[in-house]
DNA sequence: GCGCCAGTTGCAACTGGTTCGCAACTATTG
DNA sequence: CAATAGTTGCGAACCAGTTGCAACTGGCGC
């Protein structure tokens, strides 16, 4: 199933003219593998631990056209190196806790109603927006 | 009136044990006296056209402290190097406009509320948190 | 199947924003 | 005013990410 995915994305890719190489498949094994939320770096060492042969250049350029076919999605965090994730057919925001780094997802419609109505107020609409929470447990 | 509150934010740094030098107090004027949202070169650029001779390395250093201090805050966004503003007395959130590069600031209690209930919910608290909405102007 | 060639890759050198080591200064306190 | 801990300027270093270029290779066309 997840193997069925990976073909169907490979297919999607390949119809928009762009070439199905080794690396780009390694890479798009490693990210769909993942269930965190990896930085380049991070990605290039799983690819290469998986036994792919690829240039450190070479995942930072396929993450740029992954991104670009719409296939991940790019999250930059405060001050850290840029983090991606399986781009999500459901749009959802991130929860950072501070402690244990860790990413949680979550949506909430209330807030995406009320971020277009601010902006429509103010005469814009937004072409796409960032809301980051940085938590951490509260104990009581 | 403008000059007061500087004292006054003088008068609180040298309490916190920071010293209040000729750089220090050429980039808070040049940050009090901006009404936009300036990254490191630009303050540089003004403080030096201001007559403060100050080194960029000197800016990025006091820039820091100033937001140790609480009293500016840093802005980053997509990619571009980061801006930074006087530290409101109210928080605020950011809309920028893709096209002009305009930031808007905005509040919303009603967004707030939500993310603190969306956190308390999952068992977190709110350390501090990121809402940018990337715009353009909606033409009708 | 096979060759062609635009699209891709690896490497190493480069970039742009930001930080750091260190010796020379300087705001404060006594 | 002297002592001294905090600051500064400089250039070198850093780090994530990008790029130029020569060598490679998917995937279509035959």
């Amino acid at each position: 199933m997840s193997k069925e995915r990976r073909n169907r994305l490979e297919q999607a890719l390949r119809g928009a003219g762009v070439r199905v190489t080794r690396q780009r498949a390694a890479l798009l094994g490693v990210i769909a593998a993942a269930s965190d939320h990896p930085d380049a770096a991070e990605l290039h060492a799983r690819a290469v631990a998986a036994g792919a042969g690829v240039s450190l250049a070479t995942v930072y350029r396929t993450l740029t056209t992954l991104q670009a076919q719409g296939v991940i999605d790019k999250l930059e965090f405060q001050g850290e190196p840029a983090r991606w994730e399986a781009a999500d057919d459901a749009h959802h925001d991130h929860m950072i806790d501070l402690d244990s780094g860790a990413v949680i997802e979550f949506t909430d419609d209330r807030i995406e109603r009320l971020q277009a109505e601010i902006a429509a107020e103010m005469g814009y609409e937004i072409v796409h927006h960032r809301l980051e929470l940085y938590v951490r447990k509260s104990r009581d």
